[in-house]
DNA sequence: TAAAATTTTTACCATTTGGTAAATCCACGA
DNA sequence: TCGTGGATTTACCAAATGGTAAAAATTTTA
């Protein structure tokens, strides 16, 4: 009796909640939470309704876990900014891996951007738990930085928020991408080598 | 006989038509195209359902006249860049009027995000037609302008995606905003005090 | 003011949606 | 190999959804 359950999942029960969760990302982020249906989730994992409903509690549970993780993921480079290493350097490994994770990630992108663009009525627990505190010590070690002369002196706060800004949105306006500048290789690298210039320019004191 | 018809609109019509686009504006731009209900759209405009559907043809008809008119609205500060006014205050025109949108019409940001991240189904036509000559226009005469040494030389469509992003954000993401800087006055006077610096550093050659 | 036209409501309908109960299938250890 | 518990399907619901037909109410016009 799966779903919620803590006994030690079974082989067919890890591939089934692992392939569930990966159909789930791909039609909640297309279309956020309400405008997805259990059926596409269905169709999508190869499996029928109340075989997903085995394995999930319902439609929100599996939104739930895939935020859940999402978070996680999503904090992890964030955390790993050294505080003992080159500021510049730090900083602009940062922007290079979120650059990288909207380029290979694209779906938990825009999972997320639906979520808060719908006003975060599941995730808004998750952000001031998870987000918030870790937002405010990166803001705090960055103004260090700063004092110390190490980086040209703005706001923290709307820096990191610039930084989230560019490199979602290289992920989440994927279609309009397509549209104005059609070749997605060169519009890639050209994205990186643009972000990372223009973050080097402005942190440079 | 009114929806598509090409009668003059009475007094009543008029008013009408407005009301709805305004309440489906607000519905839409919270949950998609897909996650909005007709019923969900004619109680926000204190009408019935079957009323709604007398002004216009249908759920779609009255998101594809949004998108239709967003298009214009929001392409408008694009094109009054002067090509013959001074290049970096044009562009730090054109940025501080974007922020000025996202502050005073979030809603209409959101309606286009959520189209965009769902694969702009309804707007790619827009896009191509609309959006993507003028994009291009603009990328040559930002061009014109680094190659006349008046800005830092960088890919001018990077540039104004990064605009785009940031300027966007602030209005899609609110959110999380709301979580992260909880004083939204501090928050927005913050942000346009840094989107400004940011810009103004990066475009100085 | 009465007729004509427009606007709104009432009463539906077919389909979709999230979810359930029970029957059936199937893998695997004794 | 056979029984047992986990996995899957079948057959359903009740509610929600986009939409329609026609009656009723209201406004405009002659």
């Amino acid at each position: 009796m799966p779903d919620g359950s803590q006994k030690k999942p079974s082989r067919i029960q890890k591939r089934n909640r692992r392939v569930i969760l990966d159909a789930a990302l791909e039609v909640f982020s297309r279309h956020g939470y309400r405008g997805s249906t259990l059926d596409q989730i269905a169709t999508e994992a190869g499996l029928s309704k109340p075989n997903i409903l085995y394995y999930f509690d319902g439609k929100e549970a599996i939104h739930v876990e895939l935020l859940a993780k999402l978070m996680s993921e999503w904090l992890a480079p964030l955390e790993e900014m050294d505080p003992d290493g080159d500021p510049q350097e730090e900083l602009l490994g940062y922007i290079t891996k979120k650059m990288e994770m909207s380029r290979a990630y694209p779906r938990q992108s825009r999972l997320f951007a639906n979520e808060i663009i719908q006003g975060a009525p599941r995730m808004h627990p998750h952000l001031q738990s998870g987000l918030k505190p870790l937002f405010d010590a990166k803001c705090d070690l960055i103004r260090a930085w700063m004092d110390a002369g190490k980086l040209a002196r703005m706001d923290p706060a709307h820096l990191i928020l610039s930084i989230w800004a560019i490199t979602q949105h290289y992920a989440d306006f994927e279609a309009q991408l397509q549209v104005l500048l059609p070749d997605p290789q060169t519009a890639w690298d050209g994205a990186e080598n643009h972000v990372a210039f223009m973050f080097r320019k402005l942190l440079t004191p």
